[in-house]
DNA sequence: TCGCTGACATCCA
DNA sequence: CTGGATGCCAGCG
């Protein structure tokens, strides 16, 4: 184990690469392996740097995609054969946690 | 150094 | 269930 003298964004970046196909992790879930409760931080990086993970198996609590980008994760959910159901939202669908939420 | 922003979480009405 | 308000954290000007 090479380093842990990483910044923030690397250990976020680290801990979406490490969520396994098909299960997806709230943000609050990756702040807290974290050891930090920087829902909002751990976002901040997804925006930066989320080009180089798999940013879609991040959702937020309740199972809601990322805010603005549900059109682009949908078919990634459905590709990974994550389990959702349509919803009169804005994001138009919404993720089965208690079925695919991945835990540490 | 200070203040604002943001792909959030949680609580209450 | 929905909506509004508050709190937390890290990055940037």
């Amino acid at each position: 184990m090479p380093q842990q003298p990483v910044g923030f964004v690397d250990a976020v970046l680290a801990v979406v690469a490490e969520i396994p196909p098909g299960q997806v992790a709230t943000y609050g879930d990756v702040a807290a392996v974290l050891g930090s409760r920087g829902a909002r931080a751990v976002g901040q990086v997804m925006a930066r740097y989320g080009s180089d993970v798999p940013w879609w198996r991040v959702v937020r609590a309740g199972g809601r995609p990322p805010a603005g980008h549900a059109e682009a994760a949908r078919p990634r959910y459905e590709a990974e054969g994550v389990p959702m159901r349509a919803t009169a939202d804005d994001d138009g669908y919404r993720i089965d946690l208690a079925a695919c939420r991945w835990r540490p």
